[in-house]
DNA sequence: CTGAAAGCGCTTACAG
DNA sequence: CTGAAAGCGCTTACAG
């Protein structure tokens, strides 16, 4: 290895595809095309490039590869949040998916600001992801057009619908709302009222579905809708029950739009001495960790976010491999879960 | 524009250093200084190439800068779970304080398993990171070998050690665990369990926290310690509640590990009847959501992961920068919460 | 303070 | 099926 002194100036100790190259006595594209399983490669060579690959230790260098080939292995995630457990289970399906096929997850937290993912989206954009996930199917016309011409595949999650070019998978928050809100109708309450923090786009088609729900039956009423914009929370479910009860006593259950506040609710049943569900039932969403130890156990939807990672994941995986989608929007439903206090 | 075609082959229509130094009429280089103020450039052509950048909405691509320069702005954080809102508190803080200063944030999950967390390092040690952030001290001799020999930056979270060239950001596990059993003995309990799940690392220093103030007061015995290595959930301190005051009726007080578990104790205490404090008082730890809000509200130890996070990437932050680092061990400490639950 | 040259480690596009 | 050439878009290291 006499390499002139100029050869070896910025040396970086890294094994290249040269020098698997060298050893395998191939030139340095056939190593490149041997290792990814690109076109064919004589079944012989690539025995060898693999063997001296791996006696080097050959690692690809991810930014080189990105910078040649102009996608990087990387694949940004948008979520509201962290700190709402669906999301996390989405996002550990997501990783569960995608990391296994050599991409790496970009996190990023939009906080349920449309400027902060449009802003976001364009950080990401520029590390060429080789594909994108974001939440939900609304957005900014910028967020949307900034995707629309990166030409990175793109699969939308928790929401679904059909629409030309579109990749989705979800299920349906309206009919989510709908089926929880008829079974407190079939359980016998009359006067059941829509408490909702955060007012994202989901969680007012969950509300839409209540409202339709209601309006069939007869009993929809606008002041039993409670609408708060605050971010959800343990602490929020309490303060709403609080003054649903206080303000309308004759409501006889309450749809929360996630199990937080549901769960916070039936705590401030049991401080105020609210009998849960004899007085009024307590109907949580998204069955969240502990739902099931609360006191009386909370009735919730089950909402498959680990499949709909998992899918989408899939999904986008084909996209990137340029393969057929069989179908384009999946639709994984959800699983209403009648417990005690309804 | 008469490029010869060659020129154009393989065009991006990305806008480049070398588009942003034709309109400015200085050289690559100068435009490449000039954007990340390296050394000294004539301030007139500082804001000459600025603007020429700002008018053709210039962006660098990371990849072509971690191929030339050997570091990614990348950054990989290390954590055990994203199921525990303390660890994604933790990189929620992370995150704001790094994102502003232009790195990315690469996740890795470990599940609190030290193979995985090998693995996980040695991928994301390919992107080039410009640093590393790990959640606490114990790990691998290979896992600590690879961050030694990759010459990248690390800061170590949750924990806190004086050793050469360790440069860490937590607080004492110890102190918090010895801190809690003092003021249970203080409200006069003389049989305090200690229950934990998990069992990583940090959960044995807080037992063996809660094991020395009990020897120290002369009241420390063996079967006091439930440990169970399973994930800690709400539903599992339920069942270890239920546990302990079936086997051991006598316990009057039960230090829980973590706030999930203390806060199904609790919910387990309402459905059995028995009364905290009266009968059995109940502590938590890392005064998570909702634990103010139980019945009774639950004494736990708040703490800092907020500012961990922000002080552990504003040091890391330093180091990346080739900066000295005043402290290279900080101690944020951590706040006793009582409760009704004690 | 500024620049020409070389190179980072891969892949694309073209030949054969 | 295999390869030589060129290039991806930057920064390093050396000069001046």
């Amino acid at each position: 290895m006499n390499l002139p002194a100029a050869k070896r100036r910025r040396a970086t100790g890294r094994v290249t595809l040269n020098d698997v190259a060298l050893a395998a006595g191939v030139s340095p594209i056939t190593v490149s095309r041997a290792l990814r399983g690109e076109r064919a490669v004589d079944p012989e060579l690539v025995a060898r490039v693999r063997e001296a690959a791996d006696k080097l230790g050959y690692m690809p260098d991810p930014a080189a590869r990105a910078l040649a080939s102009r996608h990087s292995t990387h694949v940004a995630v948008l979520i509201p949040l962290l700190s709402n457990a669906l999301f996390v289970d989405l996002l550990e399906a997501v990783q569960r998916t995608l990391r296994p096929a050599g991409y790496q997850v970009l996190i990023g937290v939009t906080h349920y600001d449309e400027a902060e993912e449009e802003q976001l989206l364009r950080e990401q954009l520029l590390h060429r992801p080789a594909g994108v996930l974001v939440t939900g199917l609304e957005r900014r016309a910028g967020t949307r057009a900034l995707i629309a011409s990166s030409g990175v595949p793109c699969v939308h999650l928790m929401e679904t619908a059909q629409a030309p070019g579109l990749h989705c998978v979800g299920f349906s928050q309206h009919a989510a709302g709908m089926a929880m809100t008829r079974h407190l109708l079939g359980r016998g309450r009359r006067r059941i009222a829509f408490a909702a923090a955060q007012l994202d786009a989901r969680t007012l088609q969950r509300l839409a579905g209540w409202r339709d729900a209601l309006t069939e039956a007869g009993l929809y009423e606008p002041t039993l809708e409670w609408l708060n914009p605050a971010p959800s929370s343990i602490a929020l479910g309490g303060r709403m029950f609080e003054q649903i009860i206080g303000q309308r006593p004759a409501v006889d259950a309450i749809f929360f739009c996630n199990d937080d506040l549901a769960q916070g609710a039936l705590l401030a049943a049991l401080r105020l001495g609210v009998k849960v569900p004899e007085q009024v039932a307590v109907a949580g969403f998204n069955d969240l960790t502990g739902s099931d130890q609360m006191l009386p156990p909370l009735t919730s939807v089950r909402t498959p976010r680990g499949e709909i990672g998992e899918a989408a994941a899939a999904m986008l995986l084909a996209l990137m491999r340029g393969q057929p989608v069989a179908r384009p929007a999946i639709d994984l439903g959800f699983t209403l879960v009648p417990r005690s206090s309804t």
